[in-house]
DNA sequence: AACAGCCCCTGGGTGC
DNA sequence: TGCACCCAGGGGCTGT
């Protein structure tokens, strides 16, 4: 699913159901959706989960004891849930983990793109991930040295997880449209007072999306209401909101990219 | 280093 | 109705 925002509401969700609760079993279905299935059914057996937090599109389920840390990425499909056990299992719960009480936590993947890790040093492990967009240290300086000699299209660079954490297709796409920015644009050809703009759309859009627990979509997320306030994404030929031309639907380094081809330049 | 392109998967939608 | 084809929110890997 999950972009920042999706990520973040299972996240709050997932906190209240999950801390305190001790890991006794863990079942793995889909082999590839865990690298490590020998340290993860020797490790997590046993530990309880002391906090949950997230990073760029990681979930992090922090135990006690602290020397291990779950790491869970849903990449496009996946979706997690905590049920009693005696509740029947979706077809695609291809790794469950069993808890006391009775409880599961249900890591379902139609498109089995999702990875479960158990790590030592989650800060090393995500090391590569650039700044949370919503902190400090992702500000308008740090784009514009991110930006500097790079020829691919901005909307591409917004992808990369090295530049900003968390970012996806439908987010980039929004926060271009609220900059004004076409995002066929190239990086290095972005103005500072289009990266300013654009840093703030970027946080407005994602604020925002949090706010309303992130975009509906599919089978693959629910209970988010963002999908009624995005401007451009799956609009396709419906009326830009603040022009009235028609978004267009175009393709940028093979990802769909929604626009609105008069009010971004 | 930067970048284009391919690949991993499944299932829903569309057009013939 | 059946079926081939297209499409998808992510990201890692390859070769140039």
């Amino acid at each position: 699913m999950p972009e920042l925002p999706e990520v973040e509401t299972t996240v709050r969700l997932l906190r209240r159901e999950l801390v305190g609760h001790r890991f006794e079993r863990v079942s793995l279905k889909w082999p590839r959706q865990c690298p490590t299935p020998g340290v993860i059914r020797r490790e997590l057996p046993g530990r309880r989960v002391a906090a949950l937090s997230r990073r760029g599109k990681f979930i992090l389920v922090h135990l006690r004891p602290a020397d291990r840390t779950l790491l869970i990425h849903l990449r496009m499909s996946g979706q997690l849930s905590v049920q009693r056990a005696s509740v029947p299992s979706d077809p695609h719960a291809h790794t469950v983990f069993s808890l006391d009480d009775g409880l599961e936590l249900r890591f379902s993947d139609t498109r089995k793109f999702g990875r479960v890790y158990l790590v030592r040093d989650p800060d090393e492990f995500l090391a590569r991930l650039g700044p949370e967009p919503l902190g400090a240290a992702f500000n308008p300086k740090w784009m514009r040295e991110r930006f500097e000699g790079r020829k691919r299209a901005i909307k591409t660079l917004l992808l990369e997880q090295s530049i900003v954490a968390g970012m996806g297709n439908i987010y980039a796409d929004e926060s271009l449209f609220r900059a004004h920015i076409d995002p066929r644009r190239s990086a290095s050809s972005l103005s500072s007072r289009e990266i300013r703009t654009l840093h703030s759309a970027i946080r407005a859009v994602l604020e925002e999306a949090i706010e309303h627990q992130g975009t509906s979509f599919d089978w693959v997320y629910s209970g988010g209401e963002m999908q009624s306030r995005l401007r451009v994404y799956g609009r396709r030929e419906q009326p830009c909101a603040t022009c009235g031309t028609p978004i267009e639907r175009i393709v940028v380094g093979q990802r769909s990219t929604h626009l609105c081809p008069r009010c971004q330049r």
